[in-house]
DNA sequence: AAAGATTTAGACCATATGGTTTAGAAAAAG
DNA sequence: CTTTTTCTAAACCATATGGTCTAAATCTTT
């Protein structure tokens, strides 16, 4: 029965807006120009929230800026539920870091109350059917805060400065098992050579290092990129 | 002189693919469908960044897979050299990790060799204006792969699963020292209280988190949230 | 072939760390 | 106003860790 005709169910929506007058603009907004379903709205968040587990919907529309419990909040708190809703945030305004926040907590659309009504709708309709949806301006806002935040996190040494970079094959190998907080004699069983062999590359990484401890070159490891090829850190 | 008449400056872009059937028709489309300025092109990572380092194009396609030195590693040292060059990344598939690595190490735009000329010529125009571009469908494959990566990271333990939430105010806070890398003799004057308190609070912090040494417990606190209400990690 | 770096490993010693128990004072919870 | 938890601190001991030096075997580089 592949490419037969298909009955599109109509997605179901949930608008949330602490302002009633925005609230009902969107929501005669999505009722005359679209075939999606308003089956409730909320004016704050924790109403919202227990609406969306009565009424299951499809879509939540929720808007970013609210007083009481705020709409990032609110956007983890569904999310945890984990009841498939999809939710699309709102703001007025492109603030890349809320636009970050919002993305990185799993909302699957954002859009702006000051883009076009047929923006809105083609939003709704690429996030039910299941794409995540930013448009341009905004994808671009936010790759720009994402690569940002990665330059200013992994640049902080320079090749040179990075003292990691002077270690031999074989000391990355303990220091990599350090990390994992296995002991010398751990360690020695694991590279197959003896205890004494390892506190030897141990002292060389110290010196090194210029730290004093096996916590402290662990530390130090971990902030500056030992394993980062694989692992990516962020600071937001 | 604002608002004047502005002569677009024609942006010079230089071309890096190791086929040079793609090279060539790339290099034909762009001359013969836009303004840009195809100053140079190469068949090889290596070159391609001796070319750059001469020509200081305002744009680079880089072709992502490419034998020997390959295509990421590539947009990564020129990132490095800071010369505001801006990359678009090339591909044949939409790959997210590769679309993801691309991103983070500074791509400003990544399209399909696949996709229409239009839409190529379209992605240079945006980065040349200085956007950040993705076209709707990697977008999308880039956001899941994104909150893929975070619900994977930030769900490993409930609340009541993460042993640190166990911990005394006062534990908190040793272990809050340690993991900076403080002795217990530097805990103990920080904290104004004798070594033995620290060292009894250490060993309650050790059957807390259930390990066994300082190291231990400073990765279980990195590793499980401890001050990650601001610093925030993705693990890919 | 020679020089240099890396990996291996031992001796020796000092001290930091970890395990266990006991216990009083202070604070919080009931 | 008890009871419980937290914070403080000591004694005691075993062992892991760290500092320094020496040195041979192996691998790289010139």
């Amino acid at each position: 029965m592949r490419r037969g005709l298909e009955f599109k169910k109509k997605a179901r929506i949930i608008i949330v807006d602490d302002n009633y007058e925005h609230l009902s603009g969107i929501k005669e907004l999505i009722e005359i120009e679209s075939d999606f379903d308003v089956v409730a709205t909320a004016t704050s968040a924790s109403v919202a929230i227990s609406l969306i587990k009565k009424y299951r919907p499809e879509i939540v529309l929720m808007d970013i800026n609210m007083p009481e419990k705020d709409g990032l909040t609110a956007i983890a708190e569904i999310e945890k539920l984990d009841l498939g809703v999809r939710i699309i945030a709102l703001t007025g305004y492109d603030d890349p870091d809320l636009i970050f926040r919002a993305m990185k907590i799993g909302a699957k659309g954002y859009i702006l109350k000051t883009m076009a009504s047929a923006q809105l709708i083609y939003a709704i309709d690429e996030v039910a059917a299941g794409k995540i949806y930013l448009p341009a301006a905004l994808s671009s806002r936010f790759f720009e805060y994402f690569q940002k935040s990665f330059k200013e996190e992994n640049q902080e040494l320079s090749d040179e400065e990075n003292l990691l970079n002077y270690l031999t094959q074989r000391e990355e190998e303990v220091l990599d098992l350090l990390t994992q907080g296995i002991t010398y004699k751990g360690v020695a069983q694991k590279l197959f050579i003896s205890e004494t062999t390892v506190k030897t590359h141990v002292n060389n990484i110290f010196q090194k290092l210029q730290v004093n401890d096996r916590t402290q070159a662990v530390l130090y490891a971990l902030n500056n990129g030992f394993l980062n090829r694989r692992k990516v850190k962020i600071a937001i």
